[in-house]
RNA sequence: GGGCAGGUACCGAAGCGGUCAAACGGGGCAGACUGUAAAUCUGCUGGGGUAUCCCUUCGGAGGUUCGAAUCCUUCCCUGCCCA
């Protein structure tokens, strides 16, 4: 049923950053393959922020080769630990979110995560479950097999701290709530980003001093977001959404800086492990120009969320735009309605959503970033004729038909 | 409980009675250039307006003053030290 164990390791370490301790892992996989019973893969997800991204993508993929492996994922559903917000990277508290909201988020997650996931082996579980079923007591007894000092040895931890940055108390319990996840469902492996390293580690001992066999870690790498300063999240809105369109998914892949390029490669798709050693030492060496490079990824990460045509045509499209600055195949139009068909350029790009404000659009006008029909308009006071359908290019990547209704 | 220091625009951070829509940095946006929505350089970055004009903003609520982000009162929030 199962791979031999030697292969699994392989597999299991490729794209990580950190697997351990190895030799119980090796030892966990051994008895699995002798008994012929899966492992259990746990793999937290923070339903606060149900919007996925490449950066989760990476975790999620490492999660899938478990499970093509034979093995048993275990996705929690942290809707009880989402009240109280998970501290990791946040240089503030998080807002806590209701128990309902949290539960509808999960749900949105799963939708997307299945993109990745296969829907067998897969098992969903919500921590709530046992997590509101602790009475003060029991929450007592956990928070007791761990020290403050302990707990500060986490860096977000010690540097908020030092920086007397405000820490709440319930801040410290967040670890532990997610270390009792592992001991509720007795997870052999738990999968996480780097930054998670502390939160598992805990799980590990937690899962000690609950007198269960600990779990082995598998530490993902993160990913930079498009920006190619901060990780990728959706609120510094430097993401790479599972659910953007082709055609963002592809231009955004080729925004990136280009240090960035073979991180993307390989951690966003997984190639085969020859295919990313060419691709890198290509792009060293210099053969392969980066622009080749960025538009090789990005085909690759749109066909793996959509298809090879889709990739192809997205491709297509981001040549026509910004390479020849044609207006794209697609544009919605938008029907307005006015009294007279002139209005001044500004109100139709007010109403029309394009611009925030007028002051906005003005600035824009001023800044030569508005052509209509293709034609630059710089006067602030211009009007435009809205009897027949207008193009309009707001922007670097806004187009949109404008007629009156 | 006592003492001290703070809360400023998307974020960080100046300003400490008028010249403040508020320096500076980051971020964001635009233009030029290009190999791309890379890099670099330049500009813009509260709202309305034809306007050297008006409105909203400096933790909340009051007050002093011709005039407040700046002074006073009070409330809320945060950090530090002492207990």
């Amino acid at each position: 049923m199962f791979p031999p164990v030697q292969e699994q390791m392989d597999i299991i370490k490729s794209y990580a950053s950190e697997v351990f301790p190895e030799d119980e892992l090796f030892a966990k996989l051994e008895k699995s393959y002798k008994n012929n019973v899966p492992l259990k893969v746990k793999l937290g997800c923070d339903p606060s922020k149900p919007d996925l991204h490449i950066g989760h993508s990476v975790v999620l993929r490492k999660l899938r080769q478990f499970q093509d492996l034979g093995h048993k994922a275990i996705l929690i559903v942290g809707d009880f630990t989402a009240m109280i917000g998970d501290p990791s990277g946040r240089s503030k508290t998080r807002p806590a979110l209701s128990l309902e909201e949290t539960r509808l988020n999960g749900q949105t997650y799963l939708e997307q995560a299945t993109k990745i996931l296969s829907s067998n082996n897969l098992e969903v579980r919500f921590n709530s479950e046992w997590l509101s079923k602790m009475t003060f007591s029991d929450v007592i007894k956990l928070a007791s097999k761990y020290t403050v000092a302990q707990i500060l040895e986490r860096d977000d931890f010690s540097l908020r701290f030092k920086n007397n940055i405000p820490i709440s108390i319930h801040e410290f319990l967040y670890p532990l709530a997610q270390a009792m996840d592992s001991v509720a469902i007795e997870a052999d492996v738990e999968l996480g980003g780097t930054d998670q390293k502390f939160n598992l580690i805990v799980g590990r001992e937690i899962q000690k001093a609950y007198g269960i066999e600990p779990q082995c870690i598998v530490l993902m790498p993160i990913l930079e977001g498009t920006d190619g300063k901060e990780k990728m999240s959706k609120s510094l809105g430097n993401y790479i959404a599972l659910t953007d369109s082709p055609r963002d998914m592809f231009g955004k892949v080729m925004s990136i800086p280009d240090e960035l390029i073979v991180k993307y490669f390989k951690y966003a798709t997984f190639p085969k492990l020859e295919d990313a050693s060419k691709f890198e030492s290509e792009l060293e060496s210099g053969k392969l120009h980066p622009r080749d490079a960025k538009i090789e990824t990005a085909k690759r990460i749109v066909s793996l969320y959509y298809s090879t045509e889709e990739a192809e045509k997205a491709h297509q499209e981001f040549e026509k735009v910004f390479s020849k600055k044609e207006a794209p195949d697609e544009i919605d139009t938008v029907k307005v309605n006015f009294e007279d068909s002139v209005q001044p350029l500004v109100e139709v790009l007010v109403s029309v959503g394009l611009a925030p404000s007028k002051k906005e659009a003005r600035r824009l006008i001023e800044q030569g970033g508005v052509y209509v029909d293709g034609n630059r308009i710089s006067d602030i006071y211009a009007t435009i004729d809205l009897t027949t359908k207008r193009l309009i290019k707001y922007g670097k990547r806004k187009f949109l038909y404008v007629q009156k209704d």
